[in-house]
DNA sequence: TCATCTACGTGCGCTAGCATACAGACGACA
DNA sequence: TGTCGTCTGTATGCTAGCGCACGTAGATGA
């Protein structure tokens, strides 16, 4: 297990970049802009004309979509394994989502054009980003799926495992508060179903601080979404190596 | 307004292909194959993977994951304003959801590696395909605001009004149960909210078909999301023409 | 015209999650 | 060490939507 704090930057800790053949990332190597990312930071509101796209490495940003009422619910999940400003590709340039983070952490950009012009190029790179493109929209679907049918205790579950895995550590700094802000449902939602997994032994914490001790116990309260989408995130980027 | 069933199948009738330049339209015209889509159909399960392409003029498309415990949600909806088969074009070839068609009517498909050969040529096609996929990101991750937050009568209208934009009639030939399918509601639910609609004046149905009478007024009645979703399309696909 | 099937209406008890309110407890910081 | 703001636990009622069950009315076809 890799110290989460300690270790320096560097941007192979994003799993896109890593993938990268050596002269692709090379080529944009001298582009990337090391960027700190504190707790609450806002990469792009809603309608913003996105300028950069970022690759994160240890900061894990949420999507989420708010509504006119003030009640927001979130879309998905940005961490290591992907990169944020998908629509900058796509050519819509802006979302009706916002992006913000919710672990502090770092991450590297890219210029707007710059990323551009390597995509346009339509080599390795283009085929990597489409694939997370996919691996996205499953989370996507997956989080519209889970919220129609599951309960809090599942979501939160589907919820801290995706966070985990985009952690090097199994201990995630969170208040209640915020996790409920992002699966859209009442704080006092989140500490009865944190209880229950807290007396059940999968979890302990203290305040803003959860540890999750037994990940397996976790999968299995969890709902088959959590599968669903790691299955998909692995079977549409894990060979990525053998692109080239 | 255009007759429904009398009318001839063309592909322009499908958005995205009327919208391709002409050189381009007329490229691939020779490989279009028409295909009638009767109400069931299911273009693919879960983990097919796909062969084609489907540009739908007159169909429309639901696309469902199924729950291990036989529940189902629909993620989104696909008719003449869109195509079937993105995953083809960001290479994962399959998807995690199933397609079946819920308005009988029809549709173009496009071989694989004809669709593939188009879109790596990078120019128009690829422009248009990608801020289409971008659009259906969006009406993705607002089925999944809405089933987060909002009222099954509001997400009937949303279904509705989203089903009646790609319709030429305002008659849509649906059963309650179907509709309940497609929301991953009880048919009780719809039974209920439909009453609602039918007592205020919005809409008239009988058996297995449902008049939209006051389109205004079922806007009104609905959450943001549909307006979200379509203000989305519109300015993600609407100035098309001008791509070339 | 009748039989039958399918779609639709309705009622009843139940539960998850909501809104609100308040109390205790931890921890940062002076 | 004490203070105070923030985070967490708990209680009370309330409502939307669920599961189940049954009745009725269009449609369809012999």
């Amino acid at each position: 297990m890799v110290s989460p704090l300690s270790e320096q930057p560097s941007p192979k800790q994003n799993h896109l970049l890593a993938a990268l053949p050596t002269e692709i990332f090379e080529r944009i190597a001298p582009y990337l802009e090391l960027i700190k990312l504190p707790l609450g930071e806002v990469l792009y509101e809603s309608g913003d004309q996105l300028q950069h796209v970022y690759f994160l490495t240890s900061a894990i940003v949420s999507l989420n979509y708010l509504m006119e009422n003030g009640a927001s619910a979130e879309i998905a999940g940005v961490g290591n394994e992907g990169v944020l400003g998908v629509s900058i590709l796509m050519g819509g340039n802006t979302t009706t989502s916002r992006a913000s983070v919710h672990t502090a952490g770092h991450g590297y950009r890219l210029k707007r054009q710059v990323m551009m012009n390597e995509f346009n190029r339509g080599g390795p790179m283009m085929a990597l980003l489409l694939r997370y493109t996919q691996a996205l929209m499953t989370q996507i679907s997956q989080t519209a799926v889970c919220n129609r049918h599951h309960s809090v205790e599942q979501q939160l579950c589907r919820w801290l495992l995706l966070t985990l895995d985009r952690l090097p550590s199994n201990e995630l700094i969170l208040t209640q508060e915020l996790i409920a802000g992002m699966l859209g449902v009442r704080r006092e939602g989140i500490t009865e179903a944190a209880g229950n997994l807290q007396r059940a032994g999968f979890i302990s914490y203290r305040r803003g601080h959860i540890t999750v001790i037994d990940r397996l116990g976790m999968e299995g309260r969890s709902c088959e979404c959590y599968k669903v989408v790691k299955n998909e995130f692995h079977r549409l980027l894990n060979d990525l190596g053998r692109h080239e």
